[in-house]
DNA sequence: AACCAAAACGCAAATCTTTGCAATTGCAAC
DNA sequence: GTTGCAATTGCAAAGATTTGCGTTTTGGTT
């Protein structure tokens, strides 16, 4: 892989911004440093950048995928299919299972973020 | 929910194939019956389906998602990035997983369907 | 410095999925 | 049976993402 000036600019800014960007907000955050840099580099570039590990890409049901660092610790999310509302749960509550994964299935699992949908206490009590 | 025709045929259709079917596969194949229905109502009624959690959705990375009957046992996937084939693993060896998170965040997981890339046992021997 | 192959890019078109809206249909109460 | 309302549908348009292809850029080699 090349070092490509969009590659770095993607990471800059998902390094400051510390949270989930679809694609069109990080083609809007970019475009002011490379005004005529064009979307389909854009989603080629994140794509390259979660394929080395360096971003993670989650569809959070909201229409369009999310894309995040993940420089600081790893995390996942549960969202509440009722009210929307997301929770971060950190890395060792998740990581147990995927190394019983991979003694169990000789695989080496990639996947870096979860995501996973339900219901959160507040809904639960609601219904 | 009303008893919608559609839902039906589309229930019936992934019982028998018991296959992880594209939205335009299952469109094609309930228009054998429904000549006239459209795709995005196969689209709505699928929707329908997954939420109601009789049928399963997932991105298998292969550019459309595919749908499956959760009829049987479930279970779950893993995805080798390297050369694409399909693993497919026991549900007791996730459940564990979500149980505790269900416990440790007062959050009930509605996920019925998990994929998991990374790297089979083969792709890792080649490198 | 010139050259080459591979990687990245822009653009337009294709593909996949969702959505707004008006029309239709199914179910239940009357 | 008909009336009313909400769920479902078709259609067209919008939105999200991927892809083909010709061009440009990059990094390494001569």
């Amino acid at each position: 892989m090349r070092a490509s000036s969009v590659d770095q600019i993607i990471i800059e800014t998902l390094s400051k911004e510390h949270a989930h960007l679809t694609s069109a907000q990080v083609y809007e955050k970019i475009r002011e440093r490379l005004p005529a840099v064009n979307l389909s580099t854009v989603y080629r570039a994140l794509e390259r950048l979660v394929t080395s590990g360096s971003v993670s890409v989650s569809d959070m049901g909201t229409g369009s995928a999310v894309y995040e660092i993940l420089a600081d610790g790893r995390h996942h999310h549960l969202v509440c299919q009722k009210c929307g509302q997301v929770l971060t749960i950190e890395d060792n509550e998740v990581r147990e299972l995927f190394s019983k994964i991979q003694e169990n299935n000789h695989f080496h699992v990639l996947t870096n973020h979860l995501i996973l949908f339900g219901i959160c206490a507040a809904c639960q009590k609601d219904s």
